[in-house]
DNA sequence: CGTATCCTGACC
DNA sequence: GGTCAGGATACG
């Protein structure tokens, strides 16, 4: 599940491909992703150049020599792949952005429930996203400024874009169980020294998860083959139901907030 | 505020 | 062969 530190990996290389490269020629290989970008849209691309790759939350903003923007957001499964000259497609190949010189950045996406949009200059994106989970701009200061009238629970406020940009589901309960704080407390209830936790463990599980190296942890997870285990140890709670809490040894339980799975320990987390 | 919708792979 | 997850958005 790509969320920010996944998103911004993959920016990173997409940005190694395109920057200072003109688009050849732009082909939607699955219709529905004609809704977010249509063959006016495409006949657009060709031609210009991108400028560079900007990322803010889970978006992807590309940046082009007209000014304009392609907006990209790769939802539960989107992903970049780099298709050389005249190798086949990858696996879920939705859209191909082919470059002058004949290789390809490909969208891939299983569900097909990307969005990529092009904006024209001098439109205002994304005006009601957050700041982002790793900038200083997120803070205890403006944490508590975003739940002071919301009386939900706190699980769901992290999940709003514009409260913090790049946080998802997964480590929204990974933040939460790290600031041993309940999903369920209601937000306007927290003080300040709970959104202080809160805030660091944003910080923490994000940070964790963007060091590419040696990945024990992260929705990406992969553990060199010398360590001898088949599976990394992902998360600390998410999609660990009936197990053991890492801190306390309590079982983790599950249940489901708005719509989307939350994973806690209902001992050291209050 | 909650719920349906998009879509398909993974699971029973 | 049916159910379900899941980010963002559109609704009621």
């Amino acid at each position: 599940m790509p969320e920010l530190p996944e998103v911004d990996e993959a920016a990173r290389r997409a940005r190694e491909v395109l920057v200072g490269r003109e688009i050849r020629r732009v082909v939607v290989l699955h219709p529905s992703q004609r809704r977010s970008l249509p063959l006016r849209a495409c006949r657009q691309l060709v031609g210009q150049e991108v400028e560079g790759i900007a990322r803010r939350g889970k978006y992807q903003l590309i940046a082009l020599t007209s000014g304009s923007t392609l907006l990209v957001h790769f939802r539960l499964n989107g992903d970049w792949v780099h298709a050389q000259t005249g190798e086949e497609l990858p696996a879920h190949a939705r859209i191909v952005l082919e470059m002058v010189g004949g290789d390809s950045l490909v969208l891939t996406d299983s569900r097909a429930l990307c969005t990529m949009t092009l904006h024209a200059p001098g439109e205002v994106l994304l005006a009601d996203l957050g700041p982002d989970a790793i900038e200083p701009a997120f803070n205890a200061e403006w944490l508590a400024a975003q739940v002071e009238k919301r009386r939900i629970a706190i699980k769901v406020v992290l999940l709003d874009q514009r409260v913090v940009a790049g946080v998802g589901n997964i480590y929204a309960s990974e933040a939460l169980w790290e600031a041993r704080v309940s999903p369920h407390a209601v937000a306007s209830s927290l003080r300040r020294a709970r959104l202080e936790r809160i805030v660091s463990g944003i910080r923490s599980v994000m940070g964790r998860a963007m060091q590419g190296a040696q990945r024990y942890y992260g929705s990406d997870a992969t553990v060199p083959a010398e360590v001898g285990v088949d599976e990394p140890q992902r998360f600390n709670v998410y999609d660990r139901e009936g197990d053991a809490c890492m801190r306390c040894g309590s079982a983790i339980r599950r249940e489901v907030q708005a719509g989307r799975s939350t994973y806690w320990c209902g001992k050291c987390q209050r």
